[in-house]
DNA sequence: GTCTATACCCTGATAGAC
DNA sequence: GTCTATCAGGGTATAGAC
């Protein structure tokens, strides 16, 4: 427990410079330096450099529950509540770092342009985990929220709005960005709180106009 | 006009060859291969390789109507229309492409991990241009939108929608992922235009009512 | 399981004749 | 402006003693 071994500090040490250097910028030798191992021992131990972040993805999935969502929702009980406190985890990561990274996982996903099917299971498997968590949340919130709607589609649309809020902070390298982003999906949760309180009732069916052809 | 130059060449084959490979994956042995050129004329011309892709950046740039707009909004005039005719472009991309790649510009931005300064102000301004012609679309909807609504945050919302949308396809490969955020953000857009029917009357101020404590 | 030394390849970039 | 040949360095991965 308290020496980890070498796998283990391996896996935690590649963790850490993925997150902060990428998969492709992390040299093999970085990652001996940092987990203070000799190449001998890292390939007896994995196949090669893609089996490490194999390893990498599975402990985030292993762990999201201690190392993200526990943390986030630290003394936080309401379940709408909870879907903006992670968001605003992620924006304390982008503000720790000066807007350079967020969300490992997504960073992995749009770094690696055609990862192998085990990489990309896994990368889709976090996300998954992740809207796993917010649609919990999503359904907690029982009658507060449209009967009708649906509460997976919407919790993708939570990963979607802090991914892509991510990445336009990081380019911009300014988190007012991030916080545009979760202020637009504040004001569209908003909106269906409104709906949520006026059950069915009153003009439904009432989309934006369109002038010209539809489709 | 029909046999283009070195130069150009080289410029058009890296836009192809990053949007396919991506930046890091493209070798300078790839780029002179496909575009029929010696590592001595490429020298000549670009005093390194990221010099290369600072001139697809500002291709992009250029060419944002021809290239992107002008094709997306073929025959479309109603200017909502136009928001979700241009991600229905990014859409047909990540269908052609089995969902390999959609957007050149947000791939590069999270491949990049630390950017210099020049390629960051480049893919900072490619999103600005994009968000620049769908805020001229919100604004051209005129009050078939909610006055108060901020057409430029809107705008930076698509775009956030967007990327976000593509990431999670590209990783799932599944287009349905991309579809879900568009229905999301269609959705939204339902909600602001029936705001904008109902001008500034009746409850508003009904937000997601909280049981915890805020923030 | 751990260590050192090293093979071998591909990278971006250069030199210098034409 | 174009060509060929090549460099120096870093990359992953391996060999083989301990």
């Amino acid at each position: 427990m308290d020496a980890p071994d070498t796998r283990q500090r391996l896996v935690i040490s590649a963790m850490q410079l993925f997150w902060e250097k990428g998969y492709g910028s992390t040299s093999i030798a970085d990652l001996l330096k940092k987990a203070d191992v000799n190449s001998g021992s890292l390939y007896h131990f994995f196949p090669g450099k893609q089996d490490v972040l194999l390893a990498v993805l599975d402990m985030y999935h292993a762990g999201i529950r201690q190392m993200l969502l526990d943390p986030a929702w630290q003394g936080v009980d309401d379940p709408l509540d909870k879907v903006f406190a992670l968001l605003a985890r992620y924006r304390q990561a982008l503000v720790e770092s000066d807007c350079f990274y967020a969300c490992p996982i997504g960073s992995l996903a749009l770094e690696l342009h055609e990862p192998d099917a085990p990489v990309r299971e896994r990368l889709a498997r976090n996300f998954s985990a992740w809207t796993d968590a917010i649609t919990e949340c999503l359904e907690a919130a029982g009658t507060r929220l449209p009967l009708a709607l649906d509460r997976r589609a919407t919790a993708r649309f939570v990963l979607t709005t802090m991914e892509g809020g991510v990445m336009l902070a990081r380019t911009y390298r300014e988190v007012s960005y991030f916080d545009g982003a979760v202020e637009q999906l504040k004001l569209y949760f908003d909106h269906l709180g409104r709906d949520a309180a006026a059950p069915a009732s009153r003009s439904r069916r009432t989309p934006v106009r369109r002038k010209g052809r539809a489709r």
